[in-house]
DNA sequence: ACACCTTTGTCGCGG
DNA sequence: ACAAAGGTGT
């Protein structure tokens, strides 16, 4: 390919990264500098300049978006296929190792990858066995210690308690886990990269193996590397030719489970002869939200030093709503949303970003409400769905009998007279003799050591097992899946659910037979043999939980959390929620450290906005069920004001955070609004009071009055006959 | 053993 | 507010 099409589209600062001679290259790239592009042009260039091939490249990223982003990337630029090429996430690529290395790894051959939620269900598991008590040693404290050591490589062999008596317990339960895991022929996140570390620690020759292949190696979002994702790339970096790592240390935020920024500094001390390369250029943003951004990310103490510019003009304000509730924010969104659209803007051009995952539902309901399309990331995903999980439990039985979680998890679903009692003579019986549930099932049939009903049952779930297992050998995944979901019984135990619910359950499983379909595609192109396609697939189910659901290409407004926004960028933002407690979030305010990533969060939000910045929070918010009030979050204080417009609807009861002394304070009349919020009115009956909200419009529409006699009420304007005073 | 009801924990983010 | 775990009555 010619060299010209790889180096014209760059600037001096790219070009010279793409093009650096160094063995080890480390680029500080700020946010929209062009970071992915980077990337993918130095790889054209490794591939047309330095005599690479696609066989010697590793790029690996942390989430499964960025992977298929850079692998779309490669492919758009080179014009063929990234075939050769090993492009991943971290626990995509050691997923792989260990498939392939299985035994030498000391796993079982249809191993199985654990979710948070199976790892958390082992954990307790485990912790009743030892006879401990739940309140006292509460399972998701174990599962975070456990994580947390793993994500810093250690094992529970190499860990100290000091003397410590709840140190020591923690540990016993670590060890007890792995244990348990290595028994069950199952694995969890962590575990795919310690696992695969100590394969390479232990087997040189694999280790060299890799070593000589991997002579390039790309690695995105550096500064979100934890401890054992550095030292694995240490190891294998061994013999590289060339080491080139991307980065930004204004964008770390995933220090909550283990990332360690400094390994950006210690990037040039452990790798020899490393030039580093600085990208300030922004290609994204208008001025001022540049401007903003900086001016916030400059209240970090710890920081590298980077300052954003562009050669863009100023472009428009940001916009600031101060909400009354989360209704009202939602209500606001919505409406700018439609004002974009009916300007002719592309839905698929806004984004809804927020703190937390729980934030999204009240936008949902009032996008709904308003017909328009939207797509939601992360959450509830699809592979983490109860009846989808229950489906892929039966398959995970079928593929490996010895896996006790998915055995327990569907011995009695549908419910088919093996009780809690029966199950734990099982337990007992598999613990005493060291096997697993299944094998003690068998055991307890042939000698007969149950009562008969429960004995029949047993032996009927077993045979159930037994004949699926027969009936899908050979067959093609979506075939098999059909197979296991009907027989199992799963539909009609999910058709008898009432409602709205049974009817989206029986859609769901309906789906993964599509999935199953998808991916029987996915399987022929990538060449895997056919009887490992649904160990494939299941282990496809746990490390991609579903991400890719739903019509991608349709025009939706896309909502998702501020962390999975990280790499994309959108045309309108909308940074919802920014009040004290939820962003930053209260455990945050305690530790410094902590804060300062919040601080980061924010500015990665405010980055992703490429012309128009919406900023809102609301006064009053629903948690957990009760109202709460919160003050403005920080954060907003902290952008200068100048490059701050303040939006005010007609008559609204919001209040202005702090002096007020905005570029410009804009009243908006809000069109569709039966009521001013605020507005005191009488009620024939319930007598004066204020609104506090609404929801729909005209005639149609629902208010809630806050009555100084009766107290609050919801009305529906058409009957209410309320008199506006 | 199971359907139904009450209690409890969660909502802090991803693979 | 909601889902899952735990408890109760048949």
């Amino acid at each position: 390919m010619d060299v010209s099409q790889i180096l014209d589209p760059l600037n001096d600062a790219q070009r010279q990264a793409v093009c650096a001679e160094a063995n080890n290259v480390l680029v500080l790239a700020g946010a929209g500098s062009g970071k992915t592009r980077v990337l993918v042009h130095r790889i054209a260039w490794m591939l047309a300049a330095e005599s690479a091939t696609p066989y010697g490249i590793l790029a690996v990223t942390f989430t499964n978006k960025a992977a298929g982003e850079m692998r779309g990337r490669i492919e758009q630029l080179l014009g063929i296929p990234s075939s050769g090429m090993w492009v991943g996430t971290f626990h995509g690529i050691a997923h792989r190792l260990l498939r392939s290395h299985w035994k030498e790894a000391g796993l079982s051959q249809h191993f199985q990858v654990m979710d948070s939620e199976d790892q958390l269900r082992a954990v307790r598991r485990v912790i009743r066995e030892m006879g401990l008590d739940e309140g006292q040693w509460p399972p998701k404290e174990s599962q975070w210690y456990i994580n947390a050591r793993k994500d810093e490589g250690k094992r529970p062999e190499s860990l100290d308690h000091h003397g410590d008596p709840h140190l020591r317990h923690m540990i016993e339960i670590y060890a007890e886990y792995e244990r348990y895991c290595q028994r069950a022929g199952v694995i969890d996140f962590a575990e795919l990269l310690l696992r695969s570390h100590s394969l390479w620690l232990e087997q040189p020759e694999i280790l060299q193996h890799y070593q000589n292949r991997f002579r390039y190696i790309l690695v995105d979002e550096f500064q979100d590397t934890n401890t054992i994702q550095y030292a694995w790339l240490r190891m294998l970096a061994g013999k590289s030719l060339s080491m080139f790592a991307v980065g930004d240390d204004d964008q770390s935020i995933y220090g909550w489970r283990g990332a360690k920024v400094e390994n950006i500094h210690q990037f040039s001390k452990d790798f020899k002869n490393t030039e580093t390369y600085r990208l300030e250029q922004n290609y994204r943003s208008t001025g001022n939200i540049l401007n903003a951004a900086n001016a916030l990310i400059d209240h970090n103490a710890e920081r590298m030093g980077k300052e954003l510019w562009t050669d863009d003009g100023e472009g428009e304000l940001i916009q600031l709503y101060a909400a009354f509730n989360e209704q009202d924010e939602a209500q606001f969104i919505v409406d700018k949303i439609r004002d974009w659209v009916d300007k002719g803007g592309l839905r698929s051009e806004c984004a809804v970003l927020y703190r937390s995952n729980a934030q999204s539902r009240v936008i949902e309901e009032r996008l709904i409400q308003h017909g328009l399309p939207y797509r939601v990331y992360g959450g509830l995903r699809f592979f983490e769905r109860q009846e989808i999980k229950d489906a892929l439990a039966y398959l995970r039985l079928i593929n490996n009998r010895d896996d006790d979680a998915s055995f327990e998890r569907i011995v009695n679903v549908p419910t088919r007279g093996i009780g809690g009692r029966t199950v734990e003579v099982i337990r007992e019986t598999a613990r005493n003799s060291g096997v697993p549930m299944w094998q003690a099932a068998y055991h307890l049939i042939e000698h007969k050591q149950l009562a008969a009903r429960a004995l029949n049952a047993l032996q009927f779930f077993v045979q159930r097992i037994e004949d699926m297992k027969k009936a899908i050998d050979g067959i093609q995944l979506h075939e098999q899946i059909e197979h296991v979901i009907h027989e199992s019984g799963l539909i009609d135990h999910y058709k008898k659910e009432k409602g709205e619910k049974g009817r989206t359950r029986i859609e769901n499983l309906d789906e993964l037979i599509n999935a199953g379909r998808n991916y029987d595609e996915d399987a022929f192109e990538e060449e895997i043999e056919q009887s490992d396609v649904l160990t494939a697939f299941l282990s496809h189910a746990s490390l991609e939980a579903g991400e890719r659901q739903g019509d991608e290409w349709d025009d939706c407004v896309q909502l998702m959390t501020l962390h999975s926004a990280k790499g994309l960028e959108f045309k309108q933002v909308f940074l919802c929620g920014l009040e004290e407690g939820l962003f930053p979030h209260r455990l945050s305010v305690e530790e410094p450290g902590r804060l300062e990533e919040e601080r980061r969060l924010c500015y990665v939000g405010m980055t992703r906005a490429m012309e128009r910045l919406v900023v809102s929070y609301a006064e009053k918010r629903r948690l957990y069920g009760e109202e709460k009030f919160a003050r403005p979050s920080r954060f907003i204080s902290e952008i200068p004001s100048q490059y701050v417009e303040e939006i005010r609807l007609g008559g609204s009861v919001a209040t202005p955070k702090y002096d007020g002394s905005y570029a410009r304070v804009a009243e908006v009349e809000d069109k569709d609004a039966p009521v001013k919020l605020g507005q005191r009115v009488f009620h024939q009956k319930f007598g004066e009071g204020i609104v506090l909200n609404y929801e729909g419009q005209g005639r149609h529409a629902r208010v809630q009055v806050n009555f100084e006699m009766a107290g609050s009420k919801w009305l529906v304007m058409e009957y209410a006959n309320l008199q506006f005073q």
